[in-house]
DNA sequence: TCATGAAATTACCAAATGTTAATTAACACC
DNA sequence: GGTGTTAATTAACATTTGGTAATTTCATGA
């Protein structure tokens, strides 16, 4: 739990007997590549804490896929808008490698919300941190061409190295087709 | 302030005493129309609850504006990504209509957060809740075009009759004479 | 009321991206 | 090593969107 343990204290101190208490409410899950932890349609229960390993979150709709997110190694997750009332997942989670987890219900993060407040100061600030990232994606969508979005996301993530080409597109939004040629564009640019 | 503690009371439910703590640490204000609540480059300290009218959030880059996002009655915002660091705003603040704000400093909020357990999970609410709803905003992105995206829009929301289309098109990451454009494709295809 | 300027519309052409389909490359399985 | 499957690339064409510019509409203030 050593990677989970160092992730909070990123956001919090937690007094040892505060964390001793906290710590066995989380589950430990080995999930090999291409093992799935939730399947669209099924009840959402719990966040996840990556570890190691990363994720992949997509939706499939007349038979195509979208990719939502990808998520690795210490990045804390949920889909919090089904998980308060125990909705129904609209996508699937996948291991795109071997990928250590740690899971905990959201029943349990509630209650420990009450129970330690800096556990809410916790929530909080994962929270906050998230909305931030995510307004980031939103504004290159925004103010940016597929080709610029590309080359941002190769400056500040390895995604390119950990994920198939197919699966990236569709991140980014565009088709695979057009992210191939983006690419043989830029390579001949180098040139 | 009844707006706003209705706000509050949507997401904890405070005790009376709490809230009269709580409640004389924002400040309102009255922001006519057109008028700035912060510029580019201005330090950001301040979150603001939005009573009444709107805001628009929007950057301008060699001369081209672009819209990130609008903000209207009962909603809470803030720059978290610069708050936190008083780090300076790179976005321009303005009023679409008279606006009726509260505001309230970091460091007060930090301060109330410490102070009163419920206060920070109004907080982890408050920033589930604007996670949840901008990453809805990145799905738009990832999977729909331009005219999906104009669709969707007048579905869940009144924004057409209240923004010009000038931005209104620049939120939705194209240009002005698009969205004009799909706005005549739709009114044809009504016929 | 008129004059002014900005917003919205329209048109035309260029660039970017989607669609369909064929080819090649990579990779797992027998 | 060969076979089959999927991913990635490439190509040709269609569609969407962008850029520039002209025109019209609309709001505002003199």
């Amino acid at each position: 739990m050593d990677k989970l343990i160092k992730f909070i204290n990123r956001y919090v101190t937690l007094e040892k007997e505060d964390l001793d208490v906290i710590l066995p409410f989380f589950k430990r899950n080995i999930l090999l590549k291409d093992k799935f932890i939730i399947k669209k349609e099924q009840v959402v229960t719990d966040y996840y804490f990556i570890a190691s390993g990363g994720l992949i979150i997509y939706d499939i709709k007349d038979e195509i896929q979208f990719t939502r997110y990808f998520a690795f190694e210490n990045e804390f997750i949920g889909d919090i808008s089904k998980i308060r009332n125990r909705g129904r997942s609209d996508s699937y989670i996948k291991a795109i490698e071997d990928t250590e987890l740690y899971s905990i219900s959201y029943k349990d993060m509630e209650t420990l919300y009450d129970r330690f407040p800096l556990w809410q100061k916790f929530g909080r600030l994962i929270w906050e941190d998230s909305f931030a990232s995510v307004l980031y994606g939103i504004h290159n969508f925004q103010s940016l061409t597929a080709k610029e979005r590309y080359l941002d996301l190769l400056k500040r993530s390895d995604l390119i190295f950990r994920v198939p080409l197919k699966d990236l597109s569709l991140f980014l939004g565009v088709t695979p087709q057009s992210l191939s040629r983006i690419r043989k564009e830029i390579s001949i640019a180098k040139e």
